[in-house]
RNA sequence: CGGGAUGUAGCGCAGCUUGGUAGCGCACCUCGCUUGGGACGAGGGGGUCGCACGUUCAAAUCGUGUCAUCCCGACCA
């Protein structure tokens, strides 16, 4: 490809609506522009990188039996309403309406459609197992679309699906998945990490994500916590991790259940301090507001809750699904209790009841538990009065012992430890660009999806589903590998593999190597670039960093000598050697 | 949806406070010159100042509304 012909073009300053480095990066550089929030033009440079990410993908999918189709991108609204999550789903599901005022949307995931597929082609266990995958647009109307392709509203994913007849054999295949998960990165030079993770709204058991560890705190691409221990291979999502604590003091040694007073303290640490106590002895309550329901959450003070952990909880306690989930406002803590943030408690709750005089009494409210209040004694809780904290409360004597649950956030700067080998845990952020999930029945179930067993019983498929960001990994690659100058495309993902750079373009002699040494690369199939504009070395050399090519060959006054110059993007080396010795070396890399 | 900010040429920005000919750098076109890290000179093209309404003799500038975009919190590949 000639340079003066490749449809680019590169910018001499950022964008100023980017904000990390991958997004200014690949709009800089000429790879994407932006149609509107969350939606981008992939560009011919942008496209050959998706294709290979996308090859890889493939070779990997058909190497771990999955199949390739391809499933509708609008799908009706009817399929939604057979797995329950038309209503469920929120405003992230685009919806619309055909001519004849039907109800559709655009594809964010394609479970119901898999399983549809299933349930008209699999009628026996002996067809058993199956996975099937396709590379596609998704759309999702994200609350906030941002960083660029990290998270816009329309991109490229691929999702794998499969169908078991038994558990272990899920099991197998997702083993099996995950490996594969493993081998994909890694060919596209980007190092990962398989993390445990709350598997959310698509439901299921076991997931794991696949994170792009981002270990540098100036960077927020990085849009995940990652919990991991440098021991062993726990490695866990901020919204499932958990730890093992260091001691505590648990008694917070007061003889008797009291109403006390404790003026102006609003936080944990004002009402340790006035009651000359440590914070591991004050229960600490929280109310969220669970779809327009007011639940309370306790936990030892010293600690936070885990939002996503409080939400799986209560639908684990009976709760049903939740669609929202919030802290209360300032107001609604008075309104319900008729006491202020800081002194809610979960005494005198469920005893009272409501009656119209006192509507500020609360009536039967959800308590969760944290498990690290498990063990506290003679601990001091809210008044549900200003100003005002229970002292020597205890669990059954003065509280009804609340349902206990994991609902903690875990603090690896405080010192706690990996929940598997006592060590050290670590916190780094993360890009999650793939996740495996063990679904089971949940889709099979509702949409009626089953297939007769050996012994002539009917049975839900045992499913897993197994995504791929594709150009979310192609932009969390950019985001691992750039520079000051650019960008440094793994060979695997680059959109060519090397640049050729005759300096001067009306030199004769420099014209002529640069074009020998193209035609020699081109003939073996190297996919290269001939920078054949008449600008000055200069601006071909930025455009050749800021692309990215990972490899460069100049052809200057040197070829006078003989000697062409050859650079390498990741590193920065460059060396004087023969247009032959170039050749050569793109080829070695290239395994050619 | 709540909080903050910004909309002026393809990109990056000034002008707005104090209303009166729409500007700068880069990019683009022509000519010259130059050719190893985003040269230089001369000339040129390109803008309903996001949109609507209002105030005014007169609005990029003031007011109201609206839309879009970005950032901070709840979604996820």
């Amino acid at each position: 490809m000639k340079m003066s012909q490749l449809f680019v073009q590169t910018l001499r300053e950022f964008p100023s609506d980017a904000e990390v480095m991958s997004h200014k990066l690949l709009v800089r550089a000429g790879f994407i522009r932006k149609l509107a929030s969350g939606i981008y033009n992939y560009l011919p440079l942008m496209w050959r990188v998706l294709r290979k990410v996308e090859t890889i993908v493939r070779e990997e999918m058909d190497g771990a039996g999955a199949q390739e189709l391809l499933m509708p991108f609008v799908q009706p609204e009817e399929l939604w309403r057979e797995s329950g999550r038309w209503d469920v789903y929120g405003k992230e599901l685009m919806r619309l309406k055909d001519r004849h005022d039907r109800g559709m949307c655009l594809g964010p995931t394609h479970e119901e459609v898999i399983t549809f597929i299933a349930r008209e082609g699999i009628k026996s266990y002996k067809q058993l197992p199956v996975n099937l995958y396709q590379i596609q647009s998704k759309f999702r109307d994200e609350i906030r679309p941002r960083f660029g392709l990290l998270r816009g509203r329309e991109f490229i994913m691929k999702d794998a699906y499969s169908f078991d007849s038994t558990q272990e054999g899920l099991e197998k295949v997702y083993k099996v998945m995950a490996d594969a998960y493993t081998r994909v990165f890694d060919r596209c030079g980007l190092e990962t990490k398989s993390v445990q993770s709350d598997s959310g709204a698509i439901g299921g058991a076991v997931s794991h994500e696949y994170m792009v560890l981002i270990d540098d705190t100036e960077n927020n691409a990085g849009e995940d916590n990652v919990f991991f221990c440098k021991k062993c291979d726990y490695a866990a999502n901020s919204n499932h991790a958990t730890s093992i604590l260091p001691e505590a003091v648990l008694d917070g040694g007061f003889s008797e259940c009291k109403l006390t007073d404790t003026p102006n303290t609003f936080t944990v640490e004002e009402v340790a301090g006035f009651l000359n106590v440590p914070t591991t002895v004050i229960c600490k309550s929280m109310i969220y507001i669970v779809d327009k329901k007011p639940v309370m959450a306790l936990i030892r003070g010293d600690k936070q809750f885990e939002e996503t952990k409080v939400m799986n909880a209560l639908i684990a306690n009976g709760f049903g699904s939740i669609n929202e989930i919030r802290s209360a406002a300032p107001a609604e803590l008075e309104e319900i209790f008729g006491a202020g943030k800081g002194f809610i408690g979960p005494k005198n709750l469920c005893h009272s009841e409501h009656s119209e005089e006192s509507p500020a009494k609360p009536v039967k409210i959800e308590v969760i538990a944290d498990l690290t209040t498990k063990e506290m004694k003679n601990f001091v809780i809210g008044g549900n009065e200003n100003d005002k904290h229970y002292v020597g409360v205890n669990w059954g004597a003065d509280v009804p012992e609340p349902k206990f649950a994991d609902i903690r956030l875990a603090e690896a700067e405080k010192g706690e430890l990996c929940p598997v080998c006592n060590e050290p845990l670590y916190l780094t952020k993360g890009i999650e660009v793939g996740n495996i999930f063990q679904l089971g029945t949940k889709y099979s179930e509702k949409m009626n999806a089953v297939f007769t067993d050996e012994e002539g019983k009917e049975r839900p498929f045992i499913m897993g589903c197994y995504g791929i960001g594709i150009s979310r990994t192609a932009s969390a690659a950019v985001e691992r590998h750039h520079d000051e100058w650019g960008i440094k495309w793994p060979i695997a993902i680059a959109p060519y593999h090397a640049i050729v750079v005759p300096v001067n373009v009306s030199d004769g002699k420099q014209s002529q190597i640069a074009n020998e040494i193209y035609s020699k690369l081109l003939a073996k199939g190297v996919e290269v670039v001939i920078d054949d504009r008449d600008e000055r070395a200069g601006v071909k050399f930025k455009d050749a960093d800021l692309i990215g090519f990972p490899f460069r060959i100049t052809a200057g006054k040197t070829v006078d000598e003989g000697l062409v110059e050859f650079k390498t993007r990741e590193t920065g080396e460059v060396e004087k050697i023969s247009p032959d010795e170039a050749v050569e070396k793109v080829f070695k890399a290239l395994g050619k």
